[in-house]
DNA sequence: AACCTTATTGCAAATTTTTGCATTAGCAAC
DNA sequence: GTTGCTAATGCAAAAATTTGCAATAAGGTT
């Protein structure tokens, strides 16, 4: 809804895609949202400004934002969700016993998506990974 | 289907689980497919084996067998598949554009697993990441 | 071998997500 | 501003996935 979505306008526009009424809506409902959300979730912010915009409208526009690079989806909790890529790349650790998400900068990231680069010609998308595992609290409360 | 099933059914057991005859269907058949598999899929192939078995079970199994990281499941050009986790953890790079999936060792990933152990306190489930990007082959079309 | 507890299944319905197709509307070119 | 091409939407139906609940059966105990 202001300045910066500028930026998105003519990253939809440069591919020979195109800016719609519904897709603002949708990037700035994921915008607002702040963090994580599902695409039910967002759905249902849209229709509650704009009760016209499809369910499969969202779910297609949000699969073009991730296409885009715009949006992020992961699997948290074993539920999808969403998120704005923004600008402070970053990750997330996923407790598997208390579902619990942590944030986790992209520092440590640099030096593996070098080594895919260099070794395997593969050009990483390392931002917003998803990396399931045992957080700290739950892995005491295990070895007892 | 043979030895190494014993192992899967005392890992079941141990936490409380039953082993069922629709357990080791699923499981038997997500060994045999070898790679990566929907859920569509290995309920088809079990449905031909075992016509009584119903779809939401297969999909319940699935999931179980996620709980308890005897199957892996990924998101794969869109698609979620599911591995069995044998014994080599490897992990997946996924090309966005051709949705080619190559194969990759562990080793890359130890020092990351160290890092997140030694300052987050996380012990991450590295077997089975799925990263995408771009392959190599399509890199070098994009800078024409 | 019979019994008991409760995890697991099947079924049917709800919910979520995807898809085909006719219609609409961006936006580039004139 | 009008026109034309085609990307994008809405709709309705299909397909995939999840869920509640009653019935079944695994497997430890006696």
């Amino acid at each position: 809804m202001s300045h910066y979505n500028i930026d998105y306008v003519q990253k939809i526009r440069e591919q020979g895609y195109r800016m719609t009424p519904q897709r603002q809506i949708v990037l700035d409902t994921v915008c607002e949202q702040g963090g994580h959300a599902t695409a039910s979730q967002i759905y249902d912010s849209v229709n509650a400004q704009q009760p016209a915009i499809n369910r499969a409208t969202v779910y297609r526009i949000l699969d073009f934002f991730c296409d885009l690079q715009l949006v992020a989806k992961a699997e948290i909790g074993g539920q999808t969700m969403f998120e704005v890529v923004g600008d402070t790349p970053h990750h997330h650790l996923i407790c598997r016993q208390c579902e619990q998400v942590m944030s986790l900068p992209d520092y440590h990231f640099t030096e593996l998506a070098e080594h895919l680069l260099v070794e395997h010609g593969f050009e990483a998308d390392l931002s917003h990974l998803a990396i399931t595992g045992l957080c700290a609290a739950c892995r005491s409360v295990e070895d007892d």
